[in-house]
DNA sequence: CATCCACCGGAACTTAGGGTTC
DNA sequence: GAACCCTAAGTTCCGGTGGATG
């Protein structure tokens, strides 16, 4: 059944990126001076959720620098760290500069330096993914002193974005090259799905049909596209059927889409958990904070400050796992598509 | 309708845990 | 090994806001 699971995760970048062929261009174009050995433009690609913002940015880096051998392309995500120095070195490890730097307490020029040598060899181009829950956005223009490099970011809303970080930050990266993704057709996620299954699954074990289900139920988003295609899959080796079709699609959907939840669920800490627990135990009808205060201090062992507990909420409501309603008193807090199933 | 105060979130400060330097 | 760095994470303090309450 499966020949190639690295072709169903989520995180996995294709040889080839259908239906992006224009943005692919734009990018490129943007990183040209790359491959002269001069600082690129800088770029940002916005977009919802599962239109692939960090595949088309992963897969055009990764072409930049397959046709460049001196050019550098970190990655970092600012969602996992969102501090300036996590970034940083999220940045270093992923150019194999950084495992010998610790992650807790290297100063910020430490990082900046060994960019700065990095640069010294070639041109970098540094990605940002989630760029806009960065705390402190003093951090691009960090970077944007530095020699030969130059930003490729990555958000949700790139006008909101721009509009929230100060002037300098403004006016230094104003000028980026703007990509906008719109969430993917019905048509556009059959083909992008069939590519998959082409790379990772015998032939012809999924049918038109299920293609087409997966298709719609993901409405427009790649990634949970691809999860329910993969949870098919598995579901359909280990009860030993030998084809995919729409009726096992509708068995694991639920649990495809709580596999998406579960990623994000699994990076909680301790606390987060506790809170996030009891608004999702409270199920639709959402919680008042009072309540939910009140829940949470009659759990933990050594409950945190409230002032603590709002930063990990507003954490929960980043990540797409609550949502709170409300102003001040009236605040209530809401869990966002509960795992429907455990398994 | 006026007042109260629970709530949010910014800022400054504290604590903890590490490294570096002499 | 003492004095001095660094950052992360949490706490204290506080101002603004708008539902709750009488």
């Amino acid at each position: 059944m499966i020949t190639d699971a690295r072709a169903l995760r989520p995180d996995h970048v294709p040889q080839d990126l259908h239906h992006r062929e224009g943005e692919i261009d734009a990018i490129s174009t943007a990183l040209e001076p790359a491959l002269r050995g001069e600082r690129a433009e800088n770029v940002c690609i916005a977009g919802p959720s599962g239109a692939g913002k960090t595949t088309l940015a992963r897969y055009v880096l990764e072409q930049l620098a397959s046709e460049a051998i001196d050019v550098a392309t970190p990655y970092a995500n600012c969602m996992t760290t969102t501090s300036t120095a996590g970034t940083l070195h999220q940045l270093l490890r992923d150019a194999n500069r950084g495992a010998d730097l610790r992650r807790q307490g290297t100063p910020t020029e430490v990082y900046l330096d060994r960019l700065r040598d990095l640069a010294d060899r070639g041109p970098v181009v540094v990605a940002l993914d989630e760029v806009d829950v960065l705390d402190d956005a003093t951090l691009l223009t960090a970077l944007y002193e530095l020699p030969r490099t130059s930003m490729a970011l990555i958000t949700v809303d790139d006008d909101a974005f721009f509009a929230e970080v100060d002037q300098r930050v403004r006016s230094r990266l104003g000028g980026a090259v703007r990509v906008h993704l719109d969430a993917y057709g019905h048509d556009e996620l059959v083909d992008i799905l069939s590519a998959r299954a082409d790379v990772g699954l015998e032939a012809g074990r999924v049918d038109a049909a299920a293609l087409d289900r997966i298709a719609d139920l993901a409405a427009g988003d790649a990634r949970l596209a691809i999860a329910v295609l993969r949870r098919a899959a598995r579901e359909a080796r280990s009860a030993g059927r030998d084809a995919i079709d729409a009726a096992l699609v509708e068995t694991v959907r639920d649990r495809a889409q709580a596999d998406v939840h579960e990623r994000q669920v699994a990076t909680l800490s301790t606390h987060q958990r506790l809170l996030y627990d009891v608004i999702v135990e409270a199920g639709d009808d959402g919680i008042s904070a009072a309540r939910l205060h009140e829940i949470y201090e009659q759990r933990a062992q050594s409950p945190k400050s409230k002032r603590t507990r709002r930063t990990y909420l507003t954490g929960l409501e980043r990540y797409g796992l609550i949502t709170a309603t409300g102003e001040g008193r009236g605040t209530q807090y809401f869990p966002d598509a509960p795992p429907p199933t455990a398994d």
